[in-house]
DNA sequence: CGGCAGCTTATTGTATACAAATACCATTCG
DNA sequence: CGAATGGTATTTGTATACAATAAGCTGCCG
């Protein structure tokens, strides 16, 4: 997309992700404007995209806010992808081609490599991890699951997620992909769509045994 | 929302559903500004809704296309309507109060007094059955649920599935929404999600039956 | 005859000014 | 003292002008 508006976009996303923005703070259209360098057209296209996928929330007269999420929001969005997900990788078991399979190799291998060392290489396995998503989500080819989770997967949260990982759970991740290839090998739908669920549940309880402190905050007061 | 952009946002997806607009037709920002009567400031926001509710596709150079769905995407929207709603269903179960169990009996009164006389009132069921699904989206109280659902749910597809429904398919219906409130009634929410995924996918197959004829269309040309 | 370069036109992106709506505050009346 | 009411300030919505970008065409060259 065109270049303010980008800007726009990602600027806000990552100040709310940052905490910069908080939970709760109204934002008002010129103030970010200012703060992007953009004038408020493209901010409140980037807002209109933001209020999409609930990172911000409007009252009833339009006045903008920093989504708040509890930990049961978290749970919630964490359920859904694993539904998606697993969706998607049944979808792509039946479709899959020998080339994205073996992209799918080669980033598990990735994975592998950057867990090995002594010193776990988590930006690594991070990157080859969302490729390996991607691929997968490529293969299943629907645009309309795409754009869903990508409502869902937050990148951040899942580094959050993978920075609580000790080793063993890096490796069952790995574990857990390689099954999954064995599932594709096999064009078998309903065993990659189990192993997925698991591979996201699990991510979504590591998540959780770290966040549980402050945990369940209600959501601030905005209408439905 | 507003008053300009939501009539830009509602008079286009009319156009759209009406087929007057047809699937493959670019479509110019400024056409439909004079076409709304407005200027072309709220006919982007409506473009926006639009695009990401699957309405509209963009090519790699933003211009915009009235997208075409195949009966390929059409099951996929149904496949997905039927997860994230017995999704809903099982929430619902476990949180779902009183009040709520009440109106959805009531809604299915009516839905049963409009079928049962001896020409079908459809658009009574219709409302009643939309009244129907929304209390159980309510009762889930996941507006991230809620949102999704909306992209996957077109109610003008919903009408065409519903007008191809004969009598024993429309009591059917009704029976399903009772063995729904039962399932409520006893907090099952496995119950409950057992029976919607049932119900979407019953009306998926009706709605299939009737259009198998122009069959699977490929999608236009565009970016994913 | 085909293809590419450069120009022209069509279309979208951005900024800004102004209009409409809403919230906030002060003041007054019960 | 509290609530309602009015006015003012703040914030969002819309229109319009202009900038940037991409598409399409024309004519030139291979």
């Amino acid at each position: 997309m065109s270049r303010a508006s980008d800007r726009a976009y990602s600027h806000i996303r990552s100040m709310i992700l940052s905490g910069e923005l908080q939970p709760g703070l109204q934002i008002r259209e010129e103030a970010l404007a200012e703060l992007c360098g953009v004038s408020r057209t493209p901010v409140r296209d980037a807002l209109r995209r933001l209020e999409a996928e609930l990172f911000i929330r409007r009252n009833e007269s339009q006045r903008s806010f920093v989504a708040d999420w509890s930990l049961d929001d978290l749970e919630e969005a964490f359920q859904l992808r694993a539904m998606l997900e697993s969706h998607a990788a049944r979808r792509a078991a039946g479709r899959i081609s020998w080339d994205q399979l073996a992209r799918l190799r080669t980033h598990n291998d990735g994975i592998k490599l950057a867990i090995t060392d002594k010193t776990p290489d988590v930006p690594k396995f991070l990157d080859h991890n969302r490729h390996f998503h991607m691929i997968i989500l490529e293969a299943a080819a629907s645009d309309r699951l795409t754009g869903m989770l990508a409502q869902v997967i937050e990148q951040p949260v899942v580094l959050r997620t993978a920075l609580q990982y000790d080793l063993e759970n890096l490796m069952r991740s790995h574990r857990e992909h390689d099954e999954l290839l064995a599932a594709f090998d096999h064009r078998d739908g309903d065993w990659a769509a189990a192993v997925m669920t698991g591979h996201i549940r699990r991510a979504f309880h590591a998540y959780a045994e770290a966040h549980k402190t402050g945990a369940d905050q209600p959501m601030n007061d905005v209408a439905a």
